[in-house]
DNA sequence: CCGGCATGTAAAGAAAGTTTGACATCGCTC
DNA sequence: GAGCGATGTCAAACTTTCTTTACATGCCGG
């Protein structure tokens, strides 16, 4: 349906925070490099797992790497 | 990907915060309350969007609906 | 130049999440 | 002791997320 009502901070906080490549955050959080170059495309939201797994490896609480928007929701 | 490192206190939160029926927390959700079973008995874990939306309905931030036990994630 | 490295696209298919519909149980109340 | 509301099971279809493979581009160092 439709093009997810959640945006995220992804590539923004690996590079300034981490300064990984997307391969290393790849590894990082086991899932492959194209995986997040669709999150970081905002392409499709992730599930809720990996959603954790890429705020522990970025260092930041979850709601601080992705938000929704209750109005797009509707 | 086994079953879900992600618990959750769905449950616990609609009967306790909101008294609502799965039924209610369904809809207000914008899901079946197939899936609200689903994800109350732990069979799975939800999307990043309908966490949101979970946590938004009960009135918690997503932190403290869902958790994620990343030993078990290795 | 040429090489490597980081990033990007595309498509087929597997896996996870969600819906639909039909039906079962338990507790309550009329 | 039938009816109803809340919860549960099962299973098949379907949608979204994720993987695999292969190839393209831009940048920088030697």
């Amino acid at each position: 349906m439709a093009r997810t009502a959640v945006t995220n901070h992804i590539r923004r906080l690996r590079q300034e925070r981490t300064g990984m490549t997307q391969e290393a955050l790849a590894q990082t959080c086991q899932v492959t490099r194209q995986t997040i170059i669709a999150l970081e495309a905002g392409r499709y939201a992730p599930s809720l797992e990996l959603a954790f797994r890429i705020a522990h490896a970025l260092g930041a609480p979850l709601a601080e790497v992705f938000e929704w928007d209750p109005a797009s929701a509707a």
